[in-house]
Formats: C-alpha cells, sequence, structure tokens
DNA sequence: ATGCGTTATGAATACGTATGGATAAGCTGG
DNA sequence: CCAGCTTATCCATACGTATTCATAACGCAT
C-alpha cells in the first residue's frame, strides 16, 4: 500500500462504500452491528486513522485548543514564568480529559502577535496567558473580541471587561498576607512590586497589603514600597536597594515568588536574618517556594483549579455558552519564612 | 459576510479567479505584480487567513510538530517533570523560528499510548520525553520505526538503537560527579537513583560514578547504592533507609537533582551536615537546583541545546535526511552543596 | 499575415472525510 | 400481492486550497 490507507481502501476491501466507512466508525445507527464490526476490524488491520486535515475541514472544527504565552521579552528567551508552567500541566491535562489537542504558542509581546490559531482554523479557541504591557494587550482583547473570537484569558478582573477572564483573588491574597505579617508583630511592612501598572494584579496585590495596615490604623509607608519586575534579579535588586536606603523594615510582601526569592538572597548576602530581622512573604506558591530557606510563606493560586476552568469556560464558548469572569480564591500557605510556625 | 473569508471571496473582489488568489498569496512569480498587490490588500482588509485544514490537506503536511511527555502516573497527575518542564521553553522557541506550530500532549505511560498525531496527519513529526517503563516504550519504539513514522526521543542512547535520540553523556557526568566528590577527599559514596534498567539513563550514572571510584583503586559498595525512582519523596525515603541502616558515607550522588532535593531535606531532618557530615551532587541542574540549601552542585544537562538539536534533528527526518543518534555533554556546575566552593 | 515565445490567467481537479437525500431490500398486514 | 414501513446502504456533493494543464493576450520576428 502506497500512503496511508483511506476509507476508500477499507470501503473497498468491506466491499462498501466510503460514506459507509465513515459512519461506521463514528458510530452511526444506521450501520449494521455486523458491517460496523468488520469495518472496524479492516480499519485496526491497516492502523487507520482519520485524517483530522479531511476530517476538520469538513466539520469545521479541530478539536484542539491554543493556549498562548506571552512575556515581556526576557534576556533569556527560553525562560517560561514558572507559575505558567505549573498551569501547563493541568491545562494539558484537563484538555486531554474533554478530548482536545493543545497547541501551543510562546509569544513575546513586542513581536508581531500573530493569534492566528482559531482565523486558521487550527484551534477552535485560544487560552491567554501571559503579563505583560497592559495597553498594548489590552487594545489586541477588543480587536480579539470584536472578531468573534473565542478566547479566555488568565489574569487580572476587572468590572466591565468586555472579555472574559479567569483570575485569582489578588486583593484579598495582599489582604491575608499582611494581616498574617501584622498578626505576628511585624510593624514596618515593605512591598516589592509594581504597584503601578504594568501588572495590574501585582497593584490589587498592593492594595490588600495596605488594606490590612489600613484597618490597624497604620499608613502604609510609600518609601517601602519598592518596584520590581516580575524577576528573581529584579526582586534582588530592589531588596538591596531598600536596605541601602536606610529605611527600618522588619517584614516584606513580595508580589511573586520568584521576587521573594530574589529578595532572600539579597537579604542572605546583607546579612538580614529571616525571618529574626525581616518576615518575608510571597506569591504564587511555585514548586520551589518550599525550597527556598527558610521555606518561603506565600499566597497560593491554584494552578490545578485554574487550568480546569479555563479549558471549561473555554469550551463553553466555543459552544456559545456565555460565561462570565471568575475570580478564584487565594491561600495562605504558610512555611516558616513569616515566623510563625 | 456570513463566516470567515475564503479565497473565492476575496477572487470576487478583487475580479480574477480563486486559483490566483492562492498563487499570488503563497508568492507564485507567474501572478502580476499588480494583481498581487490588489489581492494582499484584499486579503488583509478581510483579515484573511488560509484554512490551515485544507491547505495541508491538500499539501500533506501540517507544519507542526507534536511533543509527547510520558512518564509513569504519579499520584499528582497535574506535576510533569521539572526537567522536560524546562526544555518545553527552548522546544516551543525553536520550532516558533523553524515555522512550526506545536502540539503537546500529556500521557501516562500505563494508558493505552496514542500516538496518533503524525497518523492523523496533525503533525508531521513527534518528539518523545519521558522516563518510564523501558521494556513498553522499546516496544513502542519499534512499532514507530516500522510505521515510518518521524519521531526523535530524548534519553537513553544505546548502541545498535534503530530509532534516533538525542541524549546527554550520563556515563561521563556520572564519572564527574565521582570524581569531584574524591578530588574533595569523600572517601565513602553512596549512589541514590535505580541502578536496575527501570530508567538506563540512571545506570550509565551510575557507571560513571563507579568507574571512578575503581579509577582510584576503590571499590564501590553496593550497600550504599539505594534504589530511588525519580521523585522528591523516593529520595527522601532513600535516604532515610541509608542512614538508618547504619552504613557509614561522606558523600551523595543523586541520580537526579529531584531525587537530591529529596535526600537533602532527609539529613536536615536527621541533623546531618550538608556537606560538612555529607557532601551531595545532583544531576540535571533544575532551577531548583541554586535555590536549595546549601545550593546544590550538580551535573547540568544542556536543556538549551537539547531543545533545539531535538526539533533541527526532526526536522531533518522529515525532510528524510537521515540523521544519527546524538550525545550531548554534560557539565559539572560546583555551587556548595559538595563542599567546594 | 503567419508563427512562435512569453506572460498572466482560468478551468478542472484532487486532497480525504462527512452528510443529506435517494434507493434498494426486507418485512408486515390487509 | 401490493401498499407502507423500516433498515441498510449508496450517490452525489461540499468543505477550501493548491496545482497541472490549457488558453488567451500580446509582442515580435519572419
Amino acid at each position: 500500500m502506497a500512503g496511508k490507507a483511506t476509507s476508500f481502501d477499507i470501503a473497498q476491501l468491506a466491499g462498501v462504500s466510503q460514506p459507509t466507512v465513515s459512519r461506521a466508525l463514528r458510530g452511526s445507527s444506521t450501520v449494521s452491528e455486523q458491517t460496523r464490526k468488520r469495518i472496524e476490524a479492516i480499519a485496526e488491520q491497516l492502523n487507520y486513522k482519520v485524517d483530522k486535515n479531511a476530517s476538520n475541514l469538513r466539520l469545521r472544527e479541530s478539536k484542539t485548543l491554543a493556549l498562548l504565552f506571552f512575556e515581556d521579552p526576557t534576556p533569556d528567551n527560553s525562560l517560561i514564568n514558572p507559575f505558567f508552567l505549573s498551569m501547563l500541566g493541568s491545562i494539558t491535562r484537563t484538555c486531554a480529559l474533554r478530548g482536545y489537542d493543545l497547541l501551543i504558542s510562546f509569544q513575546q509581546m513586542s513581536a508581531n502577535w500573530h493569534v492566528d490559531y482559531e482565523d486558521s482554523r487550527k484551534a477552535d479557541g485560544i487560552i491567554l496567558l501571559g503579563y505583560g504591557d497592559y495597553e498594548l494587550f489590552q487594545a489586541r482583547q477588543e480587536q480579539l473580541v470584536q472578531q468573534g473570537t473565542h478566547f479566555v484569558r488568565w489574569g487580572y478582573v476587572e468590572e466591565g471587561q468586555t472579555w472574559p477572564t479567569i483570575g485569582c483573588d489578588n486583593f484579598r491574597g495582599g489582604l491575608d498576607a499582611g494581616r498574617h505579617l501584622l498578626n505576628h508583630g511585624c510593624k514596618k511592612l515593605a512591598f516589592l512590586g509594581d504597584a503601578n501598572s504594568h501588572y495590574p494584579e501585582f497593584q490589587d496585590r498592593y492594595r490588600g497589603y495596605a488594606a490590612a495596615q489600613e484597618a490597624e490604623g497604620i499608613l502604609p509607608d510609600l518609601a517601602l514600597q519598592m518596584d520590581a519586575l516580575n524577576s528573581q534579579d529584579a526582586g534582588y535588586a530592589a531588596t538591596i536597594q531598600l536596605i541601602e536606603s536606610g529605611r527600618l523594615f522588619d517584614a516584606i510582601f513580595a508580589a511573586s515568588d520568584t521576587i521573594a526569592i530574589g529578595a532572600m538572597q539579597a537579604m542572605r548576602e546583607r546579612g538580614v536574618d529571616v525571618p529574626g530581622d525581616v518576615a518575608i512573604i510571597g506569591f504564587d506558591d511555585l514548586p520551589a517556594a518550599s525550597l527556598t530557606h527558610p521555606p518561603l510563606t506565600t499566597i497560593q493560586q491554584d494552578y490545578r483549579q485554574a487550568g480546569e476552568v479555563l479549558v471549561d469556560s473555554l469550551l463553553k464558548r466555543i459552544r456559545n455558552i456565555d460565561t462570565a469572569s471568575l475570580v478564584l480564591p487565594a491561600r495562605l500557605i504558610v512555611r516558616s519564612s513569616c515566623g510563625a510556625h
């Protein structure tokens, strides 16, 4: 046999027509049990697999989802945000369970943004996963909405958004982190992470952190808020700067575990004891969080559930069932970097 | 316009036939410059994208590669081996550079193994990434070879393999680890990780470790070789067992960083000082390796290069250029868990 | 004017599957 | 013995693109 077997080959061998083969293999009830068995046996024997291209062309769906990572360009292009990487496992798994394949692509935000997957019918819908230039991003999302593209995004949930987003309760997470530190006797809290618009998630975490202090009648010290992008290096640099500013502080709330890890590194180098001198809490609960020394107390985002919800929400939209944006709970995981036990 | 624009829609608007549109957009030189410009403008305006299903069907290629992770089932299904996860970034990036999409799938070895991607023409070739039941796996690979499927695997490279594999120099890595420990005065080396057939990579690492000792006239102590699957828990359990055996040892070579991390945890709990009492070296250089306390000395596998080589090797095979299996170098990364500095 | 080469385009068709609408075969009851 | 119904199958066609082959238009040399 030259090349792969087609439904015609099977039809010929089974002494039926091609449509009958198609119907038999798709489980149509109009094919007799006997014929079906015969066809299935031959298909098995020839190692026949339905040609997805032909099938998708005819059915006008691909049973495939596209996952788009995007981030600001980093010096090391092959690095993907570890939190998203953790989510990947749960997304692929959910896709598999739902009978969908997953196409993945890692785009730099600044590059030409090809969200061609659905337009070219390679995918039925798109999952967007990323931090980055919010302005540019927002514009692009509006365009997707207007084109009627099926997509769902992980990220910042905002009133009045016209696109569906799944995110975690960043405000609440920040609030819990702040409260926990205050409850353990910390007085001067610092915050590491952009509180400006670059990452709206970080903003919300900051607001929660500020609210916790205000509830205790403390005015958050603006000089103790240091900008840091989401990287270890940025966390390190911000902490060095904070220490060198001479400003006193006895606790840090880092907007992400990655930042927290950089901060701990800086403090170790400068002889600042954690949690003795300074308590620290991160955000995300990366796999790495339990490995730091001391193990990092953090706010957990449930990536397991997040992946499931993202996929299921997208599938609903593909079936034109409207789904609302959703905020998932964040959970405080107490380890020892905060001084509690 | 109902639905997406097709090449016919464009043809009509441009006053030409559909084939001309196809030719123009694919850059055929037989279309006049003027006509091409007109067609391109209209395509742009209608946000036209070539239907990949139709195009692939016609061209009989998908410009897509499939990445298959497989592992023995774990309690936590959503966890993917961190080393492979690191490689993912480099694979996606290389795919993008080469103009290919990437389809990923996470399969449990024990489940029915659907390597349907190429058979169903969803992908032009397959990258296999995984540890696991070697016997079952080998059988399956033979089948792939016989079917003429284009694939390449990351893993254990062996004489006489009929399939192409890219792997790292596990023996040499083990040798370097062993030597390094001996050079720093360690006398009684222990090995954590299956030395039997479950992971042939681990076997090779063990052989290197043994060879380093034999070169110094030391006979490796079999009682200091503890089986451990590739997980933190297994590393922890093996180390506890090793300590409780009462056998003396002053160094550990762990077959993977994951195992090493578990081992360090066990030693911390049992009051064994690292590297004071026991030096330890891991394998892989996971991102987590630099975060442990003390930072883990390890043998680095260059996942960056690995991803590139995997993709390029597969692309060659797709073009029917025969490529040999390849062994990439492993590199010792000295941190402080081994007692050096 | 005829023939020829060049250039730009169109007509026809194939890729492999899935489905609506015939159609043939088999059965039932009057 | 035939209308009427069910059951199993087939014919024709559509999905959207890419390519082979044919052809029309044009210039140019004979």
